[in-house]
DNA sequence: ATAGATGCAAAGGGTTTGCACTTGA
DNA sequence: TCAAGTGCAAACCCTTTGCATCTAT
């Protein structure tokens, strides 16, 4: 049976009061205030469990650390900041990218990320 | 000064012989019949002095390592068969992407990938 | 001859796992 | 009580690096 613990409870938190998608390092460092000897383990047990409850949603990236954000979200991307290395969600989707691939392709799914400088840093 | 080498020579010639993008375990496997003592150090060593020249391009991708191809192809993206697992071209771009971003982020460059299965796999 | 290239094994960074200890129900 | 959860360290995967050896030039 699933048990309610102080360092989930912090992790959850961090992952609420976040305006953007977070990589694990950034979740740790947000918690660590709650909870100071949390260990990078638990919190990657904890983006597991809170992603197969469908809580969570993984924001994978070229050559990068996947960056976690709340689930539910509706049908958007994603900016990388080269500057400050943070994601930050964009609304919207162009569409119809099915049509990039010839039509002997099976496309189910697509990934838009943007690259540049967000507001703070440009 | 840069010297030509058998395991280097294989190595370009594995690349130029690939129709898509090869990870650096794929240019091994491929370079292996030449070179059979061929070492994986030697092939991102390769690669890595490659793309310095200009004559290779990294193609990254979220949650899997970098493909590489020829560089001086025409703007492109890619499509990753989750079947597979290997990545095609796929030509064009739909363009007007910075449009995504609200006009205070920078934009100067984006990604597209498309999942699903190839041909062979569907 | 000799600097650049190679192969092996060890080191690095991010992520996962084994295991003894702790803790929530 | 006692299984689920935690923390630490070791293990893993991919990539890079150190170093002794090899080889183009």
């Amino acid at each position: 049976m699933k048990r309610r613990t102080k360092q989930r409870d912090a992790i959850q938190r961090a992952i609420e009061r976040a305006a953007r998608p977070l990589a694990p390092h950034e979740i740790l460092q947000d918690s660590l205030t709650e909870t100071p000897q949390l260990g990078i383990a638990t919190v990657y047990r904890a983006i597991r469990d809170l992603q197969s409850e469908g809580w969570l949603k993984e924001v994978e990236l070229p050559g990068e650390p996947s960056r976690y954000e709340r689930a539910g979200l509706d049908h958007h991307h994603h900016f990388h900041c080269r500057e400050c290395d943070r994601v930050y969600d964009l609304p919207g989707c162009p569409g119809a990218l099915g049509e990039l691939a010839p039509p002997t392709y099976r496309v189910d799914e697509h990934e838009i990320i943007l690259y540049g400088r967000c507001p703070q840093c440009a």
